[in-house]
RNA sequence: GGCGCUAUCGUCUAGGGGACUAGGACGGGGCCCUCUCAAGGCCCAAACACGGGUUCGAAUCCCGUUAGCGCUACCA
């Protein structure tokens, strides 16, 4: 970004017609015959390159693909542009997959990876050249940057001059017999290029704005717009939906379409994420991959439900649905047109959203690996205590954001002993000797209850607080405190019922003689 | 620089000429509930970028300006 040239290159021009067309029906009506083509079987394809992780953009974009494919009835696939060899790793190929995974958007067929259909590339550049449609050139990247430099220099903006496409075939015979290095550009002809994009209606370049752009490089390996056109005809893709990074792409798409002679896909062109500052999303904006959000315990449901409503609106005031209820909303009339802004503290409340409506037995295969590495459980306790253990995880996810909160307030039901929150101790135990007192006669109260059981626990220590004049809040809270070392918790009869009646009556126990042995020490 | 895309509360958005004193949600503030914290319920503050048109009437249509963003390679 910081080495673009001034004025280096030929501006390519964009000229948006709008016309809307009523409701929905009309609005497909308009292009009628890809459309409808589109809407009946279409095929699309998410086609990262392997150069990072995948990106919260790059989900979203994946998403809106699979959904589309999905709520027509079509075909999601994936390719790997991976003709970037320098840039391009295992890793993040497998980062790419990883992500995919667990948002659970699965692609149909094989995985197909860019630089295995290099000598398609090569045959359809070949083609082109021998059906006139591009041309050698000579020029080297060198002279190319000096004219390029010239022209800034006169304030011009450059575009490549053509001069090789009027070389004789003598000289080119010359030249290539001397083993001269050549590219292959695509001569651009005259006229408009412009399409009925699905977000965006029409969009027009003159073509006098474009450039003959290289299609195969001297090493004879594709560029990549004529990478992905090769690919997206061999695919059958029918609807390209990407970032409308891709806009000034598409006219040069088009008509390598044209020179090979193919049928034009459906273009989509959606709109960008950016950070709250309002720049384009990157590291120093917080977790921008995917996987950051998976280890910090996020629901992929959540993840794709907050991604979902980041460009696209299915109306009716909807915000949290299921995969399912997205699928069956998802269409192309909902599709924004402006850039939006990542707003990671929507994002925590839709995972809280999610987190309390999640089925039970969802939720569970993914809390209780975090569970065991926190060193609270391990799987035969799982599987022994399974009803309390459900019972705990349903009370404790009410007011958890994210699975880090529902282990953080697990701790008082697993761990032998615990520690005291200071500030706790300072607030709620503050004279320690009257706290020490009250938890005593509390732990009386609960001993002598009828039975262990929230009604009966109430009754008692409400009875209890009563006798001795004060607020039952004076009695509930130390006990939570000495319960689970925090002020704060879910209702304390809740955390009574799941402790149990041994271990709650122990843990007050150890509350008096810690606040006995610590009577001195006073705040 | 050139070309393009975009423009409704801080943020995500509803809105398709009169139903707009502009609706919902996040975040913020307040109240209720209440044993704490959440959740939930209720309430408040908060926006049509600006200027011209068209029209009886414009957030909605047109033009311009401004701003933001994108592209401008033998990267993808």
């Amino acid at each position: 970004m910081e080495t673009r040239i001034e004025g280096s290159n030929p501006s390519l021009s964009v000229t948006r017609v709008r016309f809307r067309l009523g409701g929905p029906a009309l609005h497909f009506a308009k292009t009628a015959n890809t459309m409808t083509d589109t809407l009946r079987r279409p095929r699309l394809r998410f086609a990262p390159s392997p150069t990072g992780y995948l990106h919260v953009g790059g989900a979203r974009t994946a998403l809106f693909n699979w959904l589309y494919a999905k709520h027509f009835d079509g075909e999601f696939l994936l390719r790997i542009e991976d003709t970037d060899k320098a840039r391009s790793t295992e890793e993040s190929t497998r980062a790419i997959f990883d992500g995919l995974h667990w948002l659970g958007l699965d692609w149909q067929g094989d995985v197909v990876y860019q630089g295995a259909n290099l000598e398609r590339h090569q045959r359809d550049a070949r083609h082109m050249l021998e059906s006139g449609t591009a041309y050698r050139c000579f020029c080297t990247q060198a002279e190319l940057e000096q004219r390029r430099k010239d022209a800034e220099s006169r304030k011009e903006s450059f575009k490549y001059d053509r001069r090789c496409d009027r070389l004789t075939n003598e000289v080119i015979e010359a030249r290539m017999t001397a083993g001269d290095p050549y590219v292959i550009r695509f001569r651009i002809p005259e006229g408009t290029t412009s399409w009925d994009d699905l977000v965006h209606d029409t969009i027009s370049f003159p073509n006098k704005d474009l450039e003959d752009f290289v299609i195969l490089r001297s090493n004879a390996t594709p560029i990549y717009n004529l990478a992905v056109v090769s690919d997206d005809i061999a695919m059958g893709i029918t609807l390209v939906m990407r970032g409308d990074d891709h806009i000034s792409n598409t006219p040069k798409q088009i008509l390598l379409y044209r020179a090979l002679d193919a049928d034009l896909p459906v273009f989509a062109h959606l709109p960008m994420i950016h950070g709250m500052d309002g720049k384009k999303l990157s590291k120093r904006h917080g977790a921008t991959a995917v996987g950051d959000y998976q280890h910090e315990g996020l629901l992929p449901g959540a993840m794709l439900n907050f991604l979902a409503l980041l460009g696209w609106s299915p109306g009716e005031d909807r915000e949290v649905m299921t995969m399912d209820e997205m699928i069956e909303l998802f269409t192309p009339d909902g599709l924004q047109r402006k850039a939006a802004i990542f707003d990671p503290k929507k994002l925590e409340w839709m995972n809280g959203q999610h987190l309390s409506r999640v089925p039970l037995d969802e939720l569970e295969p993914r809390v209780t690996p975090l569970m065991i590495s926190a060193g609270l459980v391990d799987e035969k306790t799982v599987a022994d205590r399974r009803e309390w253990y459900m019972s705990l995880l349903d009370m404790l996810r009410v007011r958890a954001r994210t699975f880090d909160d529902i282990v953080r307030q697990a701790g008082p039901y697993f761990l032998d002993s615990i520690d005291y929150d200071a500030e706790a101790v300072a607030k709620n135990w503050k004279d320690r000797d009257a706290a020490a007192d009250v938890l005593a006669a509390t732990s009386d109260a609960l001993a002598a209850s009828s039975a262990w059981m929230p009604e009966p626990l109430e009754a008692s220590l409400r009875a209890l607080a009563e006798s001795r004049g004060v607020a039952a809040g004076k009695i509930f809270q130390p006990l939570r405190l000495a319960l689970t070392g925090l002020s704060v918790s879910p209702g304390i009869f809740d955390v009574l019922i799941m402790q149990g009646r041994d271990l709650a009556l122990e843990r007050i126990a150890n509350a008096v003689t810690w606040l006995r042995d610590n009577s001195h020490s006073q705040v």
